[in-house]
DNA sequence: GTTAGTGCAAACCTTTTGCAGCTCT
DNA sequence: AGAGCTGCAAAAGGTTTGCACTAAC
């Protein structure tokens, strides 16, 4: 249902609804959030071989430009890459558990607040606004205590890139 | 004064005092915000010629992770590179003009309010919380129906990465 | 004297660009 | 038919890493 206000919202603005712009635009709206290009461009290679990463980078630029699709960075757990996810939900702030990833969002009035109140305080036009929280989530505190102990021992780099990178190697 | 609290800090945990970081943590405090790892890296080098840009990353990365700077994106307005600043100041939101890129800080309750509902709704943790907004500043909104206006007629595009670009080679 | 930190070069990951050819409308 | 879009190769930007050397404590 996001695809098809996506795909008339692109139609309107004379925007060429391709086969791989069709499969992009499922796989935004039925996976949800929080995909990365990279993930979105594997995903859409199994239902078209052919479809070039360049053109994923494409899609998401022109979705992002036409306020469809929201960036995000999720505090940057993972690595540099942005996350998307459609514009169709009320604003929310990402929390991310710095320690096993989980994502969770949160809906409240402090971020309707926040808006208005930056928009009256400083005569500001309101166009994106992004909240992301970082920290450790009700699962994680307790081990994360236990982990610090150990890490004085044994310390352990876990090496960030390295997980994308072999998920890419032919 | 920022820049004593951080030495101490840093002296407690056994990390040494190097020239190199010297020269740095005290650009970063006097300087106060929104330098990114090449302008400092640019500053650093009329201190110290010698002083190279890795030294200047991995500072940062030391600083960030142990909690004495915030690592902002801006929303990416002028690229993807991150700005730092001291974390000193009550948290506060930054509000980035999509057109003429300044940058508004702004304190409020909300914001608080925002924090202590996310701990409670989740039992979360709270470590890091970043808010950005971007849109048009009170300035800049007039202008931009003029620019979209011509834009229609004589579309421009501003090459972001080709500035940066240009003050970095020799 | 140790150990942490630096500089240099080279790598890395993510994203963008130039251009020839293909394809939606 | 023709503007718009894709794929490919190559580049760019920002950041990290390996290693030998240096300097802080």
């Amino acid at each position: 249902m996001a695809q098809d206000s996506m795909q008339g919202s692109l139609k309107e603005r004379g925007v060429r609804l391709t086969r791989q712009r069709q499969i992009l635009l499922e796989l935004i709206d039925k996976t949800g959030e929080h995909l990365d290009a990279e993930r979105l461009y594997q995903m859409a290679k199994e239902k078209d071989p052919k479809l070039n990463r360049v053109t994923v980078y494409r899609t998401l630029k022109m979705l992002k430009l036409g306020g469809l699709v929201d960036e995000l960075d999720l505090m940057h757990y993972g690595g540099d890459q942005h996350y998307y996810e459609t514009r169709l939900k009320q604003e929310h702030a990402h929390v991310i558990c710095l320690r096993c990833g989980k994502v969770e969002e949160f809906f409240g009035d402090p971020l309707q607040k926040l808006r208005k109140q930056i928009e009256s305080h400083f005569g500001f036009q309101v166009l994106l606004a992004r909240t992301e929280v970082g920290g450790y989530c009700a699962h994680c505190q307790t081990l994360r205590a236990r982990e610090v102990e150990v890490a004085r021992v044994a310390p352990v780099t876990p090496p960030k890139r390295a997980r994308r990178a072999a998920a890419r190697r032919p």
